[in-house]
DNA sequence: ACTTCTTGATTGAACGTTCAACAAACAGTA
DNA sequence: TACTGTTTGTTGAACGTTCAATCAAGAAGT
């Protein structure tokens, strides 16, 4: 018995939520998916169905930070920091996928979630992101450009892959390696802004003065 | 009194299951919405709750349908045609907005919303790319590349403007314009795939065999 | 007169939640 | 060891509520 009661019914919960949302999911079928014989025990270790989703989701939101202790390395090239960075992005697909699915189900129905969600996952890449091509603009590594439409486009071209996996198992099916896709799309990115030899100095950002 | 009592109730549907999802949508709610003074209306026009999502999307669906009849102008210049292309998957972030969320919503739990939509959505615009590219490359205006990463990509970098408007808001404020950001997407495209001057025939295209 | 539209009342099922009761493990006392 | 009280885990039955769906009947339109 390795897990612990508790344990078994937090599981059996993702697996319901993530399946059927909560609404849909009841407390009679996650009782039944934990094996347990009564709905009854459940209340014995959660309050009520929404703290049970609460518990859930904390539960399992450490795996849906990206950005792992990135900002150590931020002095390395872009290439190195892309890579890295689009691997941990794309491992969304993998362990996570279930967990992912549970988030982008509720994530129009529970603001809580969508602003949780995009704070601690695409907000926290983006602006990591957004300064770090600052930065290599400004070593002169990279061409002047929105940096905020660099950030997304990076992000963005890897997307694709993700959803195959998490909601897409038709599109998944003949979609590049995720390695593969992830070295295309390093390689893109930085042939599409490297300097070009004549150097310029100083260009418009194509950042629009508000 | 423009619309017809149907439309009334469809719009109202649309508006809930939109927001609280199939199973958190009730029919009284829906009618409430429409306006109706007894929820027994919607029986007279629907057979169930089932229908009438269903009509919802299919009375909605149309606009979902990013490739217009882009197949004509297949012939034009990179440039011409994925900008084309972009404005036209940009707008889903716009009046879809609401039939995005629904989709959204639904996709993990209804396996045919999913099949239907990636069908005639991604998978659409994602199979006509590939095609296009493909023959670009052949036509020796772009390098030759795995033409899935390459229609993943360049999609995929327009999708974080989509969620932005989509699911979240709060990303969405200091987002860049969409415009700007299309011109930026094609354009670092355009860069990343361009044939080098020193042309060399025929090369690796990435893509395995398996 | 006939069809279409609209309504309030009603039904049976399913839901989240509560509760009293039982079982098992444990602690303290002698 | 044996007895006793306490806590913790577990259960079946029940409660009140809400839901989708039904129905008979009235209102409106033709």
């Amino acid at each position: 018995m390795a897990e612990t009661r508790k344990g078994e019914i937090l599981s059996a919960a993702l697996e319901e939520f993530a399946a059927k949302g909560f609404e849909g999911a009841t407390i009679k079928s996650i009782a039944a998916g934990a094996g347990l014989q009564s709905p009854a025990l459940i209340y014995h270790y959660f309050p009520d169905k929404d703290s049970l989703f609460r518990e859930v989701l904390e539960a399992h939101a450490p795996p849906l930070r990206v950005v792992p202790d990135l900002e150590r390395d931020s002095e390395l090239p872009p290439e190195a920091v892309l890579t890295k960075l689009g691997r941990s992005y794309l491992a969304l697909g993998g362990s996570s996928a279930r967990i992912m699915r549970l988030v982008l189900g509720e994530l129009t129905r529970r603001s809580e979630v969508s602003e949780a969600f995009s704070r601690s996952g695409p907000g926290r890449v983006l602006a990591f992101l957004e300064g770090y091509l600052e930065r290599q603009v400004e070593l002169g590594r990279l061409r002047p450009h929105d940096t905020r439409s660099g950030a997304r486009g990076f992000i963005g071209m890897l997307i694709p892959q993700v959803a195959g996996k998490v909601v897409f198992p038709a599109l998944a099916e003949d979609s590049p390696d995720d390695e593969a896709h992830l070295r295309f799309a390093v390689g893109l990115f930085l042939r599409g802004l490297a300097q070009e030899n004549g150097a310029e100095g100083e260009r418009d950002t194509g950042r629009e003065t508000r």
